[in-house]
DNA sequence: TAAAATACCATGATATCCCATTATATCCCA
DNA sequence: TGGGATATAATGGGATATCATGGTATTTTA
């Protein structure tokens, strides 16, 4: 599976249909037919939809059950709720998925669908609130003064 | 993959295609065929665009996943911000790619690109714009009387 | 049976592919 | 070491395919 990246803007249609960018999709490979995962991004105060590969889920499962003890409770709490208010999204034959109108309505979104990559998974934005979310998170980074360490891969590791 | 050196200035068409130096493209080697990542060059002020081999996208994410503590908060925003304004620039089978409107602007580049090696990456410029930057680091380089130590390479280490 | 979700088809915009041309650098042989 | 022959590079333009998107028809389900 290849890494979520770059925006893209979509329309949102009347049945709430939106196209996935085609490089998400292709991203996705063989997960495309298992759809996605979409809940709110409880990390942004439910600001925006977040997206999961829905062999995330099952690896969140995994840590948990190979590893409750090292979970604080918040961290089990916010595991149920994920399983509690995520949606299996699934793609028609031209890579659009339907978002429930549940999503919809916490993330604000109507006519636009901001789509936002972040390597593993992704987001959608109402394009008016990304703005000013994203103005800030470049401060944030601008503390950092702007440096980064890229490690050097461990032969066999990651996924 | 080999190391990206030396600066070359390209013609940019009206369809915003433009040449990557050959060299470069040799450089690339295998990766050509996946492709490279350009976003605005944060450390830069936005000021260029900056060139990493999908290859390092993924080692920034690995990075990010074995070592999650090591990074500051401010790095975990640099790397999501990263993610995010990552463009996917694929090869023609004449070595172009199609540099997006974004980055073109971010950039303010118009007719022509200069393309400037950076060892594991490369940046794109407005020339205009490379030349006082250059001289700020040369000058920065202590007026070319400063000379490099090379450390020896441990066996086995980086890639 | 009405509403909603899914499948199906049609279209415009835009990126990608493919071919042609020119300029530059490399090769080869005298 | 000249100087023509050849290969590599960069660039332009037209044809083709992909992508996003809107709409209609069919199926599901409440």
């Amino acid at each position: 599976m290849a890494l979520f990246f770059s925006e893209q803007t979509n329309r949102v249609d009347k049945k709430g249909r939106v196209s996935v960018p085609a490089q998400f999709r292709s991203a996705l490979g063989e997960a495309l037919t298992l759809g996605v995962a979409a809940f709110p991004a409880f990390s942004l105060d439910k600001e925006a939809i977040e997206v999961w590969p829905i062999a995330r889920l099952e690896q969140l499962q995994e840590s948990l059950d190979c590893n409750y003890d090292r979970f604080s409770e918040d961290q089990k709490s916010l595991a149920l709720l994920i399983f509690a208010e995520a949606r299996q999204l699934t793609f028609d034959d031209t890579g659009r998925v339907m978002l429930p109108k549940v999503l919809l309505d916490t993330a604000a979104i109507s006519e636009e669908a901001l789509f936002v990559g972040q390597g593993r998974t992704y987001q959608i934005w109402n394009p008016k609130r990304y703005a000013p979310h994203k103005t800030l998170i470049e401060e944030r980074a601008a503390n950092g003064r702007m440096s980064l360490t890229v490690f050097p891969t461990i032969e066999g590791a990651g996924s």
